[in-house]
DNA sequence: AAGTGGTCTAGACCACCAG
DNA sequence: TGGTGGTCTAGACCACTTT
């Protein structure tokens, strides 16, 4: 039961850095050094270090040594991913608070933001995220019961809402919208940044069979945060025009 | 001049791939039978296949087989979208002006977000983009000379730079960050906005064949412009792991 | 000259799946 | 039982950078 090798090289290295004993720029174990510290060959370790380069973790230079790299603050852009695992692989500590939690009866543009035809319960949650202390994510986030009816009995302690629901229900759809924002004092405030400064604003809408399972806007300080994404052009080779 | 065997290996799966000869679910080359056809040993043909599946587009099934993936539901946020297309789907005019248009030499940074161990000449343009009139994009580009030479001979009157590179490079791979931003005196002038109204900033990279194409940094100003995106989920339960 | 990463080989053992 | 992927070894040659 024990995980392949090349991987027990990565937790490794992982683990100091998570840790803080290896910050950004510190040289890592040579793929010799790993050879003889961990009785490997040496593919293994060269394995271990390329896939760690690979994920962003390390850069390398041939001839001179691998190293730890900075980790950048930003989210993935248009996956489901969890804010408190993205703040645990920069090796950050994820904190939140519920600043308030309610249930309401819909208004008329949030009852067509759900495609109810009428008005309804809704499942309202504002969670403030920090990474080290710092607020970097406010979560403002409607739920539609139907679908998630046990979305209100979690405490969302050790679980986000956002990994709740995604093992909860099965996502068909997503839309997001990104927009840069003047934050409103109550944001500025939950947010703890000065008056002048903006923030993206993610609105995300998900759909399960048909059904809106949430409606989530997620507010992120301009200095603390960017969305990001990489990926391979699919090769089927149609990018758009 | 050649390249590793382990990408020559990658290059060949992908060109079926590409040219639709293999559609998703088609069973590709076992290791076994690369190592043959290739002359390669076990390990490159695994390597090969091993970062193909890494990247999405192969599925692997120990005991089976490895199989073409049905490629990811993207999102047209993601995609390279050409503005002057957008703004004529509509229904409105776009109209483009070049701002500044010169051959620089890369300062460091610059350099290192081009990959170049050196530094080098890079083509710089800034262009405004309108939408009846009203600006609603500032491009900021830089080029790589080395990858797209004729780049800086295009007048740009007909065609946007992002439809030219499209067009006269193909794109392997691109990477995007969104962040808000409050722009500087001069982006506020280009672009004809008050004083306190934050910008979307979308920078993107693209690679052709390792090597990066084109930086580019386009701003949004807030009022006139969001990004969005909606997309099916593909397909979970896909044979992942 | 010594050390680094980048690649490659020709074997090997294993767990798993199919016929 | 034979083919598949998953892993690992103990060598090797190369280009490169640092000392």
């Amino acid at each position: 039961m024990t995980s392949p090798l090349y991987a027990q090289v990565k937790e490794h290295i992982l683990e100091h850095i998570r840790s803080g004993a290896w910050t950004p720029g510190t040289r890592v174990p040579s793929e010799n050094e790993l050879v003889e510290s961990f009785s490997i060959s040496r593919m293994t370790a060269n394995r271990a270090l390329r896939e760690l380069t690979a994920d962003g973790f390390l850069s390398r230079v041939p001839g001179v040594g691998t190293f730890v790299k900075e980790p950048p603050a930003r989210s993935s852009l248009l996956e489901l991913r969890n804010i408190a695992e993205e703040i645990a692989a920069r090796g950050h500590k994820h904190a939140a608070y519920i600043d308030r939690r309610e249930t309401i009866e819909a208004p008329q543009a949030l009852a067509d933001e759900f495609e109810l035809r009428q008005a309804s319960k809704l499942f309202h949650l504002v969670m403030v995220h920090t990474e080290n202390g710092v607020p970097v994510q406010l979560e403002d986030r409607y739920v539609n019961p139907f679908v998630a009816p046990k979305f209100n009995d979690q405490d969302f302690a050790d679980i986000t809402p956002t990994a709740y629901l995604v093992a909860a229900v099965p996502v068909d759809e997503l839309e997001h919208t990104v927009e840069a924002i003047m934050p409103t004092v109550e944001q500025r405030e939950l947010l703890d940044i000065g008056e002048h400064e903006p923030c993206l604003a993610l609105h995300r809408r998900s759909w399960s069979k048909g059904h809106v399972v949430t409606v989530a806007t997620l507010i992120y300080p301009a200095s603390r945060y960017a969305l990001y994404s990489r990926y391979k052009t699919s090769p089927s080779g149609t990018l758009s025009q």
